[in-house]
RNA sequence: GCUCCCUUCGUCUAGCGGUUAGGACGCGGCCCUCUCAAGGCUGAAACACGAGUUCGAUUCUCGUAGGGAGCGCCA
């Protein structure tokens, strides 16, 4: 049997970070395994679902590499298959037609909540024979009332359900589209799922959606249930947390697979490794390695994350991204050095591209602030013959590169009698309007030699 | 309220009856050093609680507490 997951989100706004690990273990599971990954838009919430968060998901997905085998589907463009399938449950007699109000089922369940029972359908149009003139009916599943149902979970083991805790749930709404359960169970049973990998928010939803399974004459996936991710503080992750939409992230400028290493270490591990390259994700990702509990989106590790993998990258690839950065910080790359080597410079010293944008505008504009107490402590009279001797100095050398600006500064340092660092430091202030950089010579062949020259000079006759 | 799920350092986790309870992030210290990083060494830091099973429980069982989810003509 070919493995076959799904990830079917629904298009109500953005992707957020707990959609994405829920995809990435499905799409894992079936690459591991060497089936399909398929795509579904659960869009039959016509009043939530737009168009906008359709492109928002299909663009985030994209970005992650999370590639479909298949779809995307889109409920919307299913309805006279749950048409046809609902007929199907009516006719059997395993679906009836209900005709209560809202009202009415609103009333039954706060009386239920009010002894204390868990607040439920109570069944009462089960039996009814007529239709009730002038009123709009749901058609309802006619779940087991006895017995057990048995979920045979991948993360959690068995789990047991007594039938009657269960009711009698909506399939078809007044308007005639089906409810999430219906289509769900549709669906996958039409594209043929082997294993619903989702979010242990449906774990509840399970016994039912099986019995509409069994009712339908599908066969049962396999369901692996993945614990939640959790906000910084354990509470529900939402907006107030911060960015919980994966697309902040590309826009601050983390790596697509560091987002990817990060969340597979959410819930999942193997020993005790910490990186994987997304092939070995997939050679070693192994459902029964999922933990059970819940965990909390916690950025610090991301970052570190991130910057592994910004060390690790190849300077030419990333390039474009931190173009983009200096694009949205106002910077024109043409303007200064090559992102690449703006990259192997600041790769050390950043965890995002939009890091290395933010400390390093001052290669392509003039420094965007000037640190005054720096400028106070390092630009002092007593270094104004240094400079001056280190702006001449750099001014008639042959070439420009670091090892030529080293030596130009060493023998500079010491001719003056003072330590590197005495000099370094104000010509990175100089330079940069900051204290921090990469190593000076690093900095100054990065810059080039006619604004290193044109900085220096400035700060020379600013020199108290 | 009812049903279901979960519980190892602050965080992510290893552990699958016997370990000095391991690693990673973060944090502290030291080293390196032109700044900041990076790197090396090092330190502090956890089995929620109570019973039971067992020669022996972090590990198995049951409670308690805490957390989460579900209980819609939302998904």
């Amino acid at each position: 049997m070919t493995v076959k997951t799904r990830f079917a989100p629904s298009p109500t706004g953005f992707l957020h970070i707990g959609g994405v690990r829920t995809a990435l273990f499905s799409w894992l599971y079936a690459r591991h395994h060497g089936g399909q990954f398929v795509l579904r838009i659960e869009d039959t919430d016509r009043e939530r679902s737009t168009q906008a968060a359709v492109d928002a998901i299909l663009e985030a997905m994209e970005w992650l590499g999370l590639h479909h085998d298949e779809g995307p589907y889109y409920q919307t463009r299913r309805m006279d298959r749950y048409r046809e399938l609902a007929e199907q449950l009516l006719a059997a007699g395993s679906a009836y037609r209900c005709y209560c109000s809202r009202d009415e089922l609103e009333q039954m369940r706060a009386a239920q909540m009010a002894r204390g029972e868990n607040p439920r359908y109570d069944g009462r149009c089960r039996g009814r024979q007529n239709p009730v003139a002038g009123v709009s009916s749901v058609l309802r599943f006619r779940t087991p009332q006895e017995g057990v149902t048995v979920v045979d979970d991948l993360v959690r083991g068995r789990v047991e359900f007594r039938n009657a805790e269960l009711d009698d749930l909506v399939i078809m709404r007044s308007d005639g589209t089906p409810t999430f359960h219906f289509g769900v169970v549709v669906d996958d049973g039409d594209t043929g799922i082997t294993h619903v990998i989702r979010g242990d928010d449906h774990l509840n939803n399970t016994p039912r959606q099986m019995h509409i399974l069994d009712a339908l004459g599908f066969a049962r996936p396999a369901y692996a249930h993945l614990p939640m991710i959790l906000g910084p503080d354990g509470a529900k992750l939402s907006k107030r947390h911060g960015a919980v939409n994966v697309l902040e992230y590309r826009d601050a400028g983390y790596l697509p697979d560091a987002m990817l290493n990060y969340l597979v270490r959410l819930g999942w591990s193997h020993g005790d490794q910490e990186l994987f390259s997304r092939e070995e994700m997939i050679r070693l990702f192994d459902i029964a390695a999922v933990n059970a509990s819940a965990s909390r989106f916690d950025t610090g590790k991301l970052d570190w994350i991130n910057q592994q993998y910004l060390r690790a990258g190849d300077p030419e690839a990333l390039a474009p991204g931190l173009v983009s950065q200096l694009d949205r910080a106002g910077l024109d790359v043409r303007r200064g050095p090559h992102a690449a080597a703006v990259i192997e410079a600041y790769r050390e010293r950043a965890t995002t591209l939009g890091d290395i944008a933010a400390s390093a505008g001052y290669l392509y504009a003039e420094p965007a602030r000037v640190d005054e107490a720096a400028v106070g402590k390092h630009l002092t009279a007593a270094i104004a013959g240094p400079l001056r001797l280190l702006t001449t100095r750099l001014a008639g050398s042959p070439d420009w590169t670091r090892e030529g600006i080293h030596a130009a500064m060493a023998a500079v340092a010491q001719e003056c009698g003072i330590g590197f660092g005495k000099l370094g430091q104000p010509v990175r202030v100089a330079v940069t309007g900051g204290t921090v950089s990469p190593p000076i010579d690093v900095t100054l062949e990065l810059l080039g030699r006619e604004k290193t020259l044109e900085r220096l000079s400035r700060a020379i006759t600013r020199l108290p």
